[in-house]
DNA sequence: GCCGTTTTCGGCCCGACTGTTTTCAGTCG
């Protein structure tokens, strides 16, 4: 049993104790201990072979971690087992309707013997939920509201989606004449994969008037709640909306608060309350007094805390770092210098070899590698080994014109479904850098697609391995596949993995990327452009990047090719 | 259920908004 699935069953163990009203401290420790699990670099199954402690993970206690070792090597967990006999998995159903918590969800089951989503609508139709205790007509066209919107199965839109929201909205909102200041914040300033809700916080003398703006932007079907200070509207596309408008002198406090995460926040409001101070999101107060508040900096230096990037505000290492006065410098945009995984219309890709040339070299990049399909990827026309050779040769000639940049001989080979390479060694011989990716077969059992990895990273012209999980954000799970086993091999053989900068992939995610920086294994940020515009996307590899908390010196392709060879420790330089 | 330089009990972040209330509980972020 994996991390994953562990912290699956601790996630759906506090559901039903919430939903049961238990010491709601005790469900948020089991939340706690799943994502502490789910983040944690390591398998717990390796830790119990290397017989380390569990509670060394953050959130995990005596006996949590007892639990967890039975769960995980017996795959039965008996609380769970207990549970889930007092409440059917259809019954917390209820919890996914927006505006339904633990108290009413648990007040239907009881009063009403509501057992699933369609027993539900029936009763809320018979305007049977208005007579209950607590309940009203308005309760009821609510829960009708929320049924409706879940059957609708909103997703978290891709970073790249909620950023072309955000500009729009904010170019909109500072046409206002009263707005002094204007900032995105949450998961979306967080630069998280992907982003549920958007969040605007405003500074305004005047906040009647920029929601009276915001209630008339075009796109908005339904405002769902509207305050003295804040204001949430449903988009015509699905996102919800929320503004808040708060005086100068809260910008920080409230900007801080509303970029989150709630994790971080707690962590922070502890610290405060250590101190004898309160923090909310109009600032640092001892006793009723303000004392700071204007910017985030002012508020964190109150804790004598630096600023941390919103990236990092995930209250995974942020504050242990910060202790040790060892915030890592995250990575630029403007520091990558090559770009080396991308397709041209040989294969599959939209532009000629020369366009994506011209569009790197637009771009301020020093070098690019041509990795096009190889021929196994039938569909997007892949490259046999003679036609890769007469791409290079052409690749040789236009060096040859190039000054200060270098296109790089390149391959995505494919990884077969029984494993090898879909190129011979004498023709990956010939390359200046080899990306080997797992295309078909992505069904295939944990132990084979891991095998077949491990096999192409102990190739030695492979040089890293590309879209390490498969993933597709919102359309394709990741494979099943042992990351850590994977990154022990690209530790021992020298390789690197690379960060697949498309919106729609950004693997290995954050997480992984971090596990990777543990365990020495370089990372390669590339975009996989398929025609000259997608070569921006590398924004969305970096943001992913700084979450994991890397730098320069953790990124390959922010250095000069020459060294990038020389990190790669084989043949020599071209 | 976790945690500890206010340690083995008694805390556990904080506030806005809504609806059903007539002072507050529930939900959300």
């Amino acid at each position: 049993m994996n991390n994953v699935q562990i912290a699956a069953c601790l996630e759906e163990t506090a559901d039903i104790l919430e939903f049961q009203a238990a010491n709601p401290f005790r469900v948020r420790a089991y939340r706690n201990a799943a994502r502490a699990i789910t983040e944690w670099p390591e398998s717990i199954a390796s830790m119990l072979a290397a017989e380390k402690p569990l509670t060394e993970i953050a959130g995990v206690g005596a006996d949590l971690a007892e639990k967890i070792a039975a769960l995980s090597m017996t795959g039965v967990f008996p609380l769970l087992e207990e549970l889930r006999g007092q409440v059917p998995q259809s019954v917390l159903a209820l919890l996914r309707v927006q505006g339904l918590g633990p108290k009413k969800a648990a007040a239907l089951h009881k009063e009403l013997k509501i057992a699933s989503l369609d027993e539900l609508r029936e009763a809320c139709e018979a305007h049977r939920v208005r007579e209950l205790k607590g309940f009203g007509e308005k309760t009821e066209q609510a829960i009708l509201a929320g049924l409706a919107l879940a059957s609708t199965a909103h997703e978290r839109m891709l970073w790249a989606e909620a950023d072309e929201w955000v500009q729009q909205l904010l170019a909109y909102l500072r046409t206002a004449p009263h707005v002094e200041q204007l900032q995105a914040a949450g998961s979306y300033r967080r630069g998280r994969d992907t982003v549920g809700d958007l969040d605007f916080l405003a500074v305004s003398s005047q906040p009647k008037e920029v929601m009276g703006l915001l209630a008339e932007f075009p796109e908005i079907s339904e405002v769902i709640a509207r305050g003295p200070t804040k204001m949430s509207v449903r988009l015509a596309k699905g996102p919800q909306l929320d503004l808040r408008v708060v005086p100068a002198e809260a910008f920080g406090a409230a900007l801080l608060y509303f970029t989150g995460s709630k994790d971080h926040n707690v962590v922070l409001r502890g610290r405060a309350k250590d101190r004898g101070l309160k923090i909310n999101e109009y600032g640092v107060f001892e006793g009723d007094r303000y004392i700071a508040g204007l910017t985030e900096e002012d508020v964190y230096a109150t804790l004598d805390l630096p600023w941390f990037p919103p990236e990092l505000r995930e209250a995974r290492h942020e504050f242990e770092w910060a202790d040790a006065g060892a915030l890592p410098e995250l990575i630029e945009p403007e520091q990558i210098q090559g770009d080396l995984h991308m397709h041209t219309t040989e294969s599959d890709g939209q532009a000629s070899l020369e366009e994506m040339v011209a569009g790197a070299q637009a771009r301020g990049l020093k070098y690019i590698a041509i990795t096009d399909h190889s021929k196994r990827v039938s569909m997007a026309n892949g490259l046999d080994g003679r036609r890769l050779r007469k791409q290079w040769a052409q690749i040789d000639r236009l060096n040859e014109k190039l000054k200060g940049f270098t296109v790089l001989k390149g391959v995505e080979v494919d990884i077969l479904e029984k494993g090898g390479l879909d190129l011979t060694d004498d023709v990956l011989a010939e390359a200046d850098w080899v990306v080997a990716s797992v295309h078909y077969g992505q069904n295939q059992p944990r132990e084979q697609i891991t095998k077949r990895i491990l096999e192409a990273l102990a190739n030695p012209y492979v040089s890293a391995i590309a879209h390490p999980t498969g993933r597709l954000l919102n359309r394709r799970n990741p494979y099943d596949v042992d990351l850590e086993a994977v990154l022990k091999a690209a530790h021992e053989h020298g390789k690197f993995m690379e960060l697949n900068a498309n919106p729609s992939r950004l693997d290995l995610d954050d997480l992984a990327c971090a596990a990777a920086k543990l365990q020495g294994v370089p990372i390669v940020i590339s975009t996989d452009a398929h025609n000259v515009d997608s070569l921006n996307h590398i924004r969305y590899g970096v943001l992913q990047a700084r979450r994991a908390g890397l730098g320069k010196a953790d990124v390959v392709n922010t250095h000069a090719w020459k060294q990038v060879q020389k990190l790669l420790g084989k043949r020599s330089a071209k």
